[in-house]
DNA sequence: ATTCATAATTATTAATTCAATCTTCGTTTT
DNA sequence: AAAACGAAGATTGAATTAATAATTATGAAT
């Protein structure tokens, strides 16, 4: 038994669907392949029982694709689905940074302010630039206050990740992203939803044909 | 052991995801309740292994909601969940709309006009104009051809129905709604995405308002 | 030689068993 | 009398075992 139980966080087929998420967007599962529960099992040391209420879990998210008696495939994505999530994406967040222009205080709007500020510095970290960009959205969504909207939007960017193309932010986009991102930080200090919602849109727009 | 195998056409816990999400639609397990695995068990006449695959299926879908080392509860939605889940659905119903008039074939739109007059002639029968209101949504859906916004739907439609005001046209309502739904067809037959948005923004808006 | 059928093997699905933890109730002590 | 500690019962969580179905391979017959 191990010295300290560690107090569980959470429920080990959590922890178990979590690090399955981890191997398929690494690729180290890849997109079609068969899922072996043994195996799987064994090299993460339990049994299968929470693996496969992980794997439940991933099929409900779309993630992985279960086959009647055949078992679990990890799911494979066209540069359809990519151009449909990113459709839908495209639709949920900028309806987001609609709600958040027209709805949120002042003092969310300045922490946005502060977010931009700092995604303003790190255009020569790629790394870096992408996890700020990456809080700016998830702020937008927290401050458009809809817990539905944040779990599909969640499930969207899981999906997305799917594909090959997920980079969305490849060498060449740091400069526009960055141009679109004042865009859109510009309508929301001047509290201008419709013009807020197309900047955003336009944002995704050209993302997507950066990516495919 | 059960007399007949009766050949499953899909898993058991898929069969009891089902019946679960029955139960709670129908309120036999009322939100804010735990549910009892062994009981439930019981009564399906089953383990409790594909019953908490199920259980964890209905978790992702939001439905139930697990809480560490305390079982599981069927959700709890506030007024406010109602609201946000009818924005989404309005938000993902109304794009959807747009890009059929948009996008679609004759043929297609020739089949939503089928079934819109089937609806014009079901305002006696509150089932039947229900069941034909719901064909249209779906096949609206359909038409637009993105299964990732079909699942998302589908799954607020359940959330949705964790409500108890979930009866999205009471009696007055039919009337109403089946002008709105005149003024979606008309925009659909015309090819007017814009307007055809508009007229299914408004749809939801009236039976948000007849809802709450 | 090829095809069809049957048997064996492999993997999934479900039930049972085991372990750990949480809650509740009772007793004791302050 | 009230609060705290402890023990017992109940319930979740995980592992193991059993059985069910499908696929593949082998053998026989045409």
């Amino acid at each position: 038994m191990p010295a300290v139980t560690a107090l569980t966080p959470r429920a080990l087929y959590e922890e178990v669907a979590e690090q399955l998420r981890q191997r398929i967007f690494q690729r180290e599962l890849a997109p079609g392949s068969w899922i072996d529960e043994l195996k799987i099992a064994e090299e993460f040391g339990i049994s299968r029982t929470p693996l496969r209420e992980a794997l439940k879990v991933l099929a409900t998210e779309g993630l992985v694709t279960m086959k009647l008696r055949r078992g679990a495939y990890v799911t494979e994505t066209s540069d359809k689905d990519l151009r449909d999530v990113y459709h839908l994406l495209a639709l949920l967040e900028s309806d987001a940074v609609g709600v958040v222009a027209d709805k949120a205080s002042s003092a969310d709007i300045a922490s946005l302010q502060e977010l931009h500020d700092e995604l303003e510095q790190a255009t020569d970290e790629h790394e870096r630039f992408f996890a700020i960009n990456e809080r700016f959205h998830r702020r937008i969504l927290e401050l458009a206050d809809n817990r539905w909207r944040e779990q599909m939007v969640d499930d969207l960017r899981k999906v997305m990740k799917l594909n090959r193309h997920n980079s969305l932010f490849k060498r060449g986009r740091i400069q526009d992203s960055l141009l679109e991102h004042r865009a859109i930080m510009a309508a929301l200090a001047a509290r201008q939803p419709d013009v807020a919602m197309r900047a955003m849109r336009t944002h995704f727009a050209n993302g997507l044909v950066a990516a495919v």
